[in-house]
DNA sequence: ATCACAGATGTTAGCGGTAACACTCCCCGC
DNA sequence: GCGGGGAGTGTTACCGCTAACATCTGTGAT
């Protein structure tokens, strides 16, 4: 049974079966219009009946072209990142790419240089890093040098450099104003780990939709993406002077932290203080009680990102871009106890 | 800009720079022995200064080994299958494979045919294919002809076939003994999807286990591995004879919509009904209450399933195999309120 | 009839590696 | 002094495909 295993047939075997030259079987096969419908016929049979496929190796090796790109993730484990990954793969693959792999596992940013030296190694075409950090993004920047890559995050990253992520901002500024349309005016934050972008976006997303509305800065605890952290923030918060009316989470596991510490110190969520979380995590919608949050559109990330990469690889010009969010209203948020203030009130 | 992209050096140019034959550059590159330690330094150097990495494609086409892996996976949406490719991708990199994915984004079974022969022409030396349901791996086995690969999967396969999965058996058992331990003796089950191998095997699962304890069959309630289909089944629950003391849930997600039902029914978990769930998916240690549950070792599962198949690359005989799972005691579980019950009670 | 020319096909030469074999040396034993 | 043998290196022939050029037809214009 393993040496049935060898018999994958090449274009010259079915060359001899159409009784063709194998050149006129690889212009078949690329859809050169200089081959006659009746050799075309006899060519495809014979393809179809050896049950060919092409050897993508010797055909790399003749164009120069993998259509292979490189993604290399960092945090896989997290929301964000493996929905991103889903959502890019499922975009090359509608352009005619391959995706290869790298980082799933416990991806340090010292290990991202070398994902990406492997990858060019292997002839990716582009690169596609899922960075979250400044550092991250640096360090593919180097290792990449000239090949076309589009970056999936929310750092600065040079002029000539393409980056495409979900809006941040936007999915912050539509969570501050549910709540300050129902009233909240003390909103705290619980933020994500310090040096990822997408906390440090969304933080600075609720300082300034708070400096436009004229209010004073709320209470700011320090969190990670985990759940745990949440709960802990919930003490913190418990503790302090004043309650906040509304807590913005920089993340749904967050929110469920925050909202378990709530529950348990007999403060109802959301009629004594409202919670808000990021990414729509699945199973949010079935909380105590049901969390409001912001839908990202992994998909139409994974689309934009490949579209750019495929126009940089084609030496077309294109612009970064940024992704919407959709705000999910259910029940982890009400109105202020003391009820609606006006934004003229005192 | 883009002409420097050309620049890749390759054999020749660095046989070049270190005076030598390509040959004896590919010999220092292979850890050939029969290269003194004079010429081999030279070439070293040579490699470094210049930069020089290995071209995939030609050494795959001359080799016939591309040390790619082809991981295809159905629903990539769910837990277990996404953290099993993170486990599989970073196996394979601590054995020196590459991961070419396909799938992740909406795969039907249709479509996993097809990405298995594209695999193949890729070059893959091996497949994985993490296949939930029977006919996905009837697709995979069919497509995959005679090339080494491994199912994830709990489903029957072929005696000539290796899978391995994480063991639901024993993972239910797990719970089911702590419940029966704490004197339930009363449990429904809220089933996953129809069709789904895991739903299947947890139910069985389920059904023996009580069985060997001389116990009659708990309600049985369809689900889906969403939460939503939790919340519903907690409504048929709730309209039942008899509320069951216990609810083993197909999976944590389902878990969670069941404990919100009860919730807003004022049926209180765990006093007045214990609920388990199957993952320990990211957060459920902060729900209301933090669940019950079993977590998958999917990193062990990644080990065993790369090293299965690159020892079935080499021709190497292996079997298949199973990775336990382990019990995380939280609050969604506790005593009956009629109170622990003896074995031989009434 | 002759030539130019376009359409269809074949031939040749790589792409960048590796495998197999050939060739030097140089040291050894007899 | 000469054949044998191994270490170190070079030469050649592929791997399967595509690009570029060469070669055939048959056709219409002259």
């Amino acid at each position: 049974m393993s040496e049935a295993r060898q018999a994958a047939p090449t274009l010259a075997d079915v060359a001899v079966v159409a009784g063709v030259s194998h050149q006129t079987v690889s212009r078949v096969l690329n859809n050169s219009p200089a081959v006659s419908n009746a050799t075309r016929q006899r060519v495809q049979t014979a393809v179809a009946s050896l049950g060919y496929r092409r050897n993508t190796a010797a055909r790399t090796l003749a164009t120069g072209r993998s259509r292979i790109i490189g993604v290399i993730v960092v945090n896989a484990h997290l929301y964000g990142p493996s929905e991103s990954l889903f959502g890019i793969e499922g975009a090359a693959r509608e352009l005619g790419y391959w995706v290869s792999v790298a980082g799933l596992a416990r991806e340090t940013e010292a290990e991202m240089a070398d994902d990406v030296l492997r990858m060019v190694g292997q002839g990716a075409e582009g690169i596609v890093a899922i960075a979250p950090t400044s550092s991250a993004v640096s360090m593919v920047l180097q290792a990449v040098g000239e090949l076309p890559r589009v970056l999936v995050t929310t750092a600065p990253v040079p002029a000539d450099t393409l980056s495409v992520d979900v809006d941040q901002g936007m999915g912050i500024r539509q969570l501050m104003a549910l709540l300050l349309e129902s009233g909240h005016r003390n909103i705290a934050h619980v933020a994500g780990p310090c040096g990822h972008v997408h906390a440090t976006a969304r933080e600075e997303a609720w300082r300034e939709t708070l400096a436009q509305h004229g209010l004073p800065c709320g209470l700011r605890v320090q969190g990670d993406w985990g759940a745990a952290s949440g709960y802990a923030a919930a003490q913190t918060l418990l503790s302090a002077a004043e309650l906040p009316t509304a807590v913005l989470a920089a993340n749904d596991l967050v929110a469920l932290g925050l909202m378990r510490g709530f529950h348990e110190a007999g403060v109802s969520v959301p009629r004594d203080i409202s919670v808000v979380g990021f990414d729509d995590f699945p199973g949010v919608d079935q909380s105590i009680p049901p969390l409001t949050t912001v839908r990202q559109d992994f998909d139409a990330l994974g689309s934009q990102c490949l579209e750019m990469l495929a126009a940089s690889i084609e030496g077309e010009p294109v612009a970064s871009g940024l992704v919407p969010t959709r705000l999910m209203l259910r029940s982890s948020t009400a109105a202020p106890r003391s009820g609606p203030v006006s934004f003229n009130g005192p």
